[in-house]
RNA sequence: GGAGAGGUGACCGAGUAGGCCGAAGGUGCUCGCCUGCUAAGCGAGUGUACGGAUAAACCCGUACCCAGGGUUCAAAUCCCUGCCUCUCCGCCA
């Protein structure tokens, strides 16, 4: 959420920045219901103040044995009149704040200005396509000619967007997931927390997943929860309605979980192999950060993630979004694209966001600066990295004319040494 | 699932015959003093949010003692519902 004193103060700042990204709002709604909703703040207050006098005034009279039915009277009446006018302002704090939730976050000045995917900018670019001098494949192919990933039986069982893992195909998916958890832990500082895989409907709206989203979401039946999309939901909630101290920030977590999406915007999209998924793997690296410093902070979260890639010896570039590629809560983003030989093409495998004071003003996350005023941190997060894309790039990258996939050094301590998957 | 107990400020912990309780006391923390070190000691201060006023702060008001309803002129204190925690039993990975 965008600071309502700041769209008050700065309403065509605010208007800028958001135009930028391909959004808008009703301004003229929510100046309107603003402005209500204060002056009727502060009639229910001037009313319950003279209640709350009047409440003294009674007491004492009640005490010294004086007759105090007139002011109760009075004090039925005053009742009455602030049942009415709170019940107005109820009305209206509640569509002030529906307005607010669906307004997106302003992005960042450095981002660059664009409409769509194509206008974002590639940043850096590491290692090089590696040479094939036969047809590399794609992972689907490879992986069910080894009989390492099983989409068939997987439709069966559930339905489309689903894999079966076998054999080394799990363990790689495994392996894979336990060498990020130690990379991230053991040498960037990040602190490992395995939470919840559903939430409840006030963690999604903390870090803006609802209201606006909530198709995208498999919901539970007979409970209000959802199953996560990303740990972005669980993680970043570790610490709502929290004040924090100054002097433990930036606080670094890094989660496994699997995330759940329902993809109904992408029928009849990337209906082969791992890449889209209603439900996938990842690890996700989550930062609570000092305002001062989050878009530094936003670098080394990126370089972290970068880091796995660069470990497994595989070649990616990244991409700053562009203001109309951005997610809703997001003020700055970067993409890390992996190099998929078999499809040709780059793929995200993370996606690296500051969210400024946008989710920690949902969620209430503060800590208390220097001299004791408290303030809103500011949250990060990306993908270090998506599990099942990271599987595609090893068996894309690395595998061999006889449709073997040699597994990469690092791994191999993680796939008990195994150096060939046949 | 059955039977009990409980949810108060950063933390611990008072507060049941409803009113002057945003809430005693302690710990922690901050500032100042004192002690040639450490520890101890002394004094003061120390919740959050919203609204108003302000250049800004002190300031004024309202709300909040798990959440939501109810009773009452008035509720942390009484009633109802829900959530959560703990203990015992059952069940279970």
């Amino acid at each position: 959420m965008i600071d309502p004193k700041m769209i008050r103060d700065n309403i065509e700042v605010v208007n800028a920045g958001l135009a930028k990204r391909q959004a808008s709002f009703d301004a003229g709604k929510l100046v309107d219901l603003d402005e209500k909703r204060r002056r009727l703040i502060q009639e229910t207050e001037k009313l319950k103040n003279e209640k709350n006098t009047l409440s003294n005034e009674i007491a004492k009279l009640r005490k010294s044995g004086a007759d105090a039915s007139e002011k109760i009277e009075y004090q039925r009446s005053l009742g009455r009149k602030i049942e009415e006018t709170g019940q107005e302002l109820k009305t209206a704090e509640e569509e002030w704040e529906q307005v607010l939730l669906v307004i997106p976050n302003m992005p960042d000045a450095s981002v660059p200005v664009g409409t769509s995917d194509e206008d974002n900018k590639v940043v850096k670019t590491w290692g090089e396509k590696p040479p094939f001098d036969f047809e590399p494949k794609a992972h689907w192919d490879l992986g069910e000619n080894l009989d390492i990933l099983d989409f068939k039986r997987a439709a069966k069982i559930t339905g489309s967007r689903f894999t079966l893992y076998k054999s080394q195909g799990a363990l790689l998916e495994r392996a894979l997931i336990n060498f990020m958890l130690d990379l991230h832990v053991r040498e960037h500082g990040y602190i490992e927390v395995l939470p919840p895989f559903m939430v409840n409907r006030t963690s999604m709206t903390g870090t803006g997943q609802l209201p606006k989203f909530e198709e995208e979401l498999f919901h539970l039946e007979g409970v209000d929860y959802f199953l996560i999309p990303t740990a972005e939901v669980p993680v970043t909630n570790i610490h709502a309605d929290e004040i924090l101290k100054e002097e433990d920030l930036p606080i670094k977590y890094v989660a496994y979980t699997p995330c759940f999406r329902k993809e109904a915007g992408a029928h009849g999209k990337d209906t082969r192999g791992l890449t889209r998924q209603h439900q996938f793997n990842k690890v996700e690296l989550v930062k609570f950060s000092h305002p001062d410093n989050s878009f530094e902070e936003l670098e080394g979260l990126l370089l972290d993630a970068e880091d796995v890639l660069q470990k497994l010896n595989i070649h990616y570039r990244v991409s700053a979004l562009c203001t109309g590629d951005l997610g809703f809560s997001s003020a700055k983003t970067y993409d890390i694209e992996v190099w998929l030989p078999g499809q040709n093409i780059y793929r995200e495998i993370s996606s690296c966001s500051c969210f400024t004071d946008f989710q920690a003003r949902r969620a209430k996350i503060r800590f208390r600066r220097q001299g004791g005023k408290t303030e809103l941190v500011h949250t990060l997060n990306g993908s270090g990295l998506a599990i099942g894309r990271t599987v595609m790039a090893v068996m894309e990258n690395y595998q061999n004319p006889d449709g073997t996939i040699t597994i990469p050094e690092a791994l191999r301590p993680y796939m008990h040494g195994m150096e060939t998957i046949k």
